[in-house]
RNA sequence: GCUCUUAUAGCUCAGUCGGUAGAGCGUUACCUUGGUAAGGUAGAGGUCACGGGUUCGAUUCCCGUUAAGAGCUCCA
């Protein structure tokens, strides 16, 4: 027998042997139907998974997220499922859930058009009244490989299991699929799906990569959860700032003036005026003081600051490099602008901290599918701020750039809408990140404390660092569900140096800010 | 940059199976009203994004350009 701790404290005893869904019939039919799969202890395991000694019995029902996504996971195969069915020569990849459904993406010859949207669907229907039950096996790596011989996709993914791991596969019917899991026992399970759209999107995330045909699908156990995740998707998509921002004339574009280049109306401007002051008037009680910079510099600023060699491709180029001497760019940042009026006089220990904040305006060459609405753009205004501190001041200052991130949001009444990620470098990556690793750990182990003792929740994001330093991003979702990056926090510990900036301590000695 | 989609009045959209166009909102004038984003009447407003091709004829079909949307990649 089998003693399993349920969530409520309470033991049950069972035979060893018996299906986690059997267990789970024990204490009600009602919570076994809409079980989507079990927490063993700290493992998430299939319904169908035998019980083989004590431990934490948790059930994860189709209610809360966790639950919600192994449903999706399913609902994947079966389009996969759908789709090989139709089209045969399809090489299936990688299709996961999301926080927002499912995608599977496909290596296919044709695009997906909506006519096989509908097709498609179809076959999803029929494959979930046919009720298959849905099984999970394990193969040895030689055998697993031969499985999927003719699939070079699925090769790679086994290729780059560890050693030890566990090569799983779930079968529906006649259709198997390599899958880490969990999934539902049964097909019958997926009442309600709808294919949302088709994109391109690259095999591993990598523009070197092959572009995949990806299906982004919906799913539900029930027909109205879909009719009302419909509903709300329409009346989100009313609020879209984008389409808000035109028909409330804040802004406009025009096709003479290019991508990325939209025209602030009266009312935007407006808008932008009255944050703009505020935004300042604030900073000023909080002990900033304002620079006025230019918009343009020679490129020997940038060669200095390291962007001329890094990020030349984003830049506007004022000036042809082979010709003429002086060759300028527009500003993409306002750092080095602000660190040259620094500089401009000798500073003191006692002079710092000294808080610079300035409402720049920016300019990027971003890439054509980049733009979007008024969050992506080729030029654009920020309010932007550089503190240079001593070490032992900046923990305080950081905590004070969060208080006032914090004022900023509740006056916009958005403080409850945001997340915190803590981006962190990648040390694999020494293309995008300046490779000094003691100094990343210094920064990131002084920016967690920081977080910690400020008790901000957030979740840690390896890889999506600057490329000097860690950043406190705060990520806003939009009506689509995808994340932006709203307000970043960053801490620096390379362009002091690169600049030679220094104050003159309480010995004498010249240290770096 | 890549995949897919779209471009018709200021905005949101219909429509023309190829014979040069319509609605709602907005707007203008007048009337009315303690109907306050929602009254009535009349009107203005469109080379159907731009360029090329096919055709007797293109806003409609095809190609290209530009712009817009979703996704991917990127995001100093």
């Amino acid at each position: 027998m089998c003693k399993l701790e349920l969530k409520d404290g309470s033991i049950i005893e069972v035979e060893k042997g018996t299906k986690n869904i059997d267990v789970v019939k024990k204490i009600s039919e009602g919570l076994a139907r809409n079980t989507a799969c079990i927490q063993f202890n700290d493992e998430i395991q299939d319904v169908q998974k035998e019980v083989n000694a004590d431990g934490k019995f948790t059930v994860i029902t189709l209610d809360e997220p966790a639950g919600l996504k192994v449903f999706w996971h399913t609902s994947s195969h079966i389009l996969a499922q759908a789709v090989t069915r139709l089209f045969p020569d399809v090489l299936l990849t990688i299709g996961p859930a999301t926080d927002n459904g499912f995608y599977y993406d496909f290596d296919i010859k044709q695009n997906f058009t909506e006519e096989d949207f509908i097709k498609i669907e179809e076959e999803m229907k029929k494959i979930v009244k046919e009720e298959l039950a849905i099984t999970y096996f394990e193969l040895p790596r030689e055998e697993a490989l031969k499985q999927v011989k003719d699939n070079p996709y699925k090769v790679e993914l086994i290729n780059e299991l560890p050693k030890d791991a566990v090569i799983s596969f779930y079968k529906q019917g006649d259709f198997v699929d390599l899958c880490a899991g969990p999934h539902l026992n049964n097909t019958k399970h997926i009442k309600a799906f709808k294919i949302m759209s088709s994109t391109g999107a690259y095999w591993r995330g990598s523009e070197k990569n092959k572009m995949l045909n990806r299906l982004y699908a919906i799913s539900f156990p029930k027909a109205n959860m879909l009719e009302e995740y419909i509903t709300k998707r329409e009346e989100a998509l009313k609020r879209d700032h984008n389409r808000l921002g035109r028909e409330l004339e804040i802004f406009t574009t025009a096709e003479q003036i290019g991508q990325g280049l939209p025209l602030l109306m009266p009312n935007g401007a407006r808008i932008v005026q009255l944050l703009e002051r505020f935004v300042e008037d604030e900073e000023q009680r909080r002990g900033y003081v304002l620079t006025k910079t230019p918009f343009m510099a020679k490129k020997d600023l940038y060669e200095l600051s390291g962007h001329w060699q890094h990020y030349k491709d984003g830049m506007f180029i004022l000036g042809d490099e082979q010709k003429e001497d002086e060759v300028f760019a527009l500003r993409p940042m306002t750092c080095p602008f602000q660190f040259m009026i620094y500089k401009a006089s000798q500073k003191s220990y006692k002079d710092l901290p000294i808080r610079y904040n300035e409402t720049s305006t920016l300019f990027r060459n971003e890439s054509s599918g980049e733009m979007h609405g008024l969050t992506r753009l080729r030029q654009f205004t920020l309010s932007e701020g550089h503190l240079v501190v001593r070490k032992d001041q900046l923990e305080e200052e950081f905590r004070g750039v969060v208080d006032l991130i914090y004022f900023m949001m509740k006056t916009l009444g958005i403080e409850k809408d945001v997340t915190y990620r803590f981006s962190k470098w990648d040390p694999n990556n020494k293309e995008k990140y300046l490779d000094m690793p003691e100094a990343w750990e210094s920064a990131e182990n002084e920016m967690r404390k920081i977080l910690d003792a400020l008790k901000i929740n957030y979740i840690e994001a390896v890889g999506e660092a600057a490329f000097y330093g860690p950043k406190l991003d705060i990520q806003f979702k939009n009506v689509h569900g995808k994340e932006d990056t709203i307000i970043t926090v960053q801490i620096d510990f390379a362009l002091a140096e690169k600049f030679d900036m220094y104050y003159m301590d309480s010995d004498g000695s010249k240290k770096r800010p």
